[in-house]
DNA sequence: TAAAAAACTTGAAGTACTTCAAGAAATGAA
DNA sequence: TTCATTTCTTGAAGTACTTCAAGTTTTTTA
């Protein structure tokens, strides 16, 4: 009885059955069948999760670290669509939906723990907890409408002034990831973000 | 019975009823339900379906028509940030999950025909038939795709190729809508598409 | 703890766009 | 069918950035 006790409670202090519980309410039994579908995966610093022209077969939920979501541009320099830290999903969506191949890559910038769930096992997961589809479904639309705020940024603010919101607004964040990161995220080069923050500008 | 019949022939007819069933299999009594749910409305060209400030209290499906989604930038120039066309889904998904003020306008561009559903008969209508959870998480989930795939154009192409690229993608959308709103959604003044279109850069 | 690699800084020169202003063309309204 | 309004065009001048190249600092690796 203390054992089971002991799984209920490492099945609901999990960080995924939190984030989910936010959104839903799953009940212990739930929760464990829950998290009998996800693998947890490491990877170190610099270490692709997914490389652009592949199929993303897998959909990830950070544990712990911080990842980047980038492409290469025509000139072959790497530009950041977006970052991830602990409690976000990542993956490519339109190729993971659709086993298409992806035009992105997704990368570790810090050694990190994810959880994992491939294609086939997501459809079985969904299938059997049926609830889990409106968490999905608020997940998504919450990162479709950071995606649009990201997109009013880019055509309202300067550069400057993109930096300096982003300073305002995750000043951790910025301290976290390399410069050079920040301004290809922030759509200007990192020479420019180095006059930005000397005041040269 | 011929009466019936008619009725299951205009439910299943429904430009609604006919997407949704391109991503889940709705029966004809749920159909029934969810158009039960919704209320056409009728919009005149120029006309907003919500205004900047307001909180989004419907979710609009496109029967015929286009709109624009839109802001006011700091310099008081409206920049479009999305288009949609029949059977899209149009919201500010953010304003309309949370009830909090939205940043964006919604306009019609042309006379338009919608379908429409405020968030407490969204609310309902998800618990009546929680199949439909399944639905719109797809529907969302493409709408994040196109969004990311748009941040990727306006990252990875010249002024002059996001022209061209749409111009080749959606020669009959180029036509349908004035020039300056294609502009702003690409991201650069009406002038310089002027020029682009003559050849003059 | 040294050497190598990665990340950041600086200034000078260049460019892809914007802004402005004025006129022409197309569309809509009476 | 005309007048008013909206949309599109053009060239000249300006600017917010980029690119390049070289040096400095920080971090990683062995």
């Amino acid at each position: 009885m203390g054992f089971l006790f002991y799984i209920i409670y490492i099945c609901l202090m999990n960080p995924l059955i939190q984030h989910i519980q936010k959104f839903i309410s799953l009940s212990e039994s739930e929760a464990k069948i829950v998290l009998s579908y996800f693998e947890q995966e490491n990877f170190k610093k610099k270490q692709l999760l997914l490389e652009e022209g592949q199929i993303s077969n897998k959909q990830y939920f950070i544990l712990k670290g911080c990842i980047r979501f980038y492409i290469n541009n025509s000139k072959g320099v790497e530009q950041t669509m977006q970052f991830g830290i602990e409690n976000w999903w990542i993956t490519d969506y339109l190729s993971f939906q659709y086993q298409t191949a992806s035009h992105f890559n997704i990368q570790a910038i810090e050694n990190i723990e994810v959880l994992s769930i491939d294609r086939k096992s997501f459809d079985e997961l969904l299938d059997q907890v049926p609830k889990l589809e409106r968490y999905f479904r608020l997940v998504i639309q919450k990162s479709f409408g950071a995606s649009q705020v990201r997109i009013r940024y880019l055509f309202t603010m300067s550069a400057e002034e993109r930096f300096h919101h982003m300073n305002n607004m995750f000043p951790e964040f910025i301290q976290r990831v390399p410069q050079y990161m920040i301004a290809s995220y922030l759509d200007f080069s990192p020479e420019f973000m180095s006059k930005i923050r000397a005041g040269k500008v």
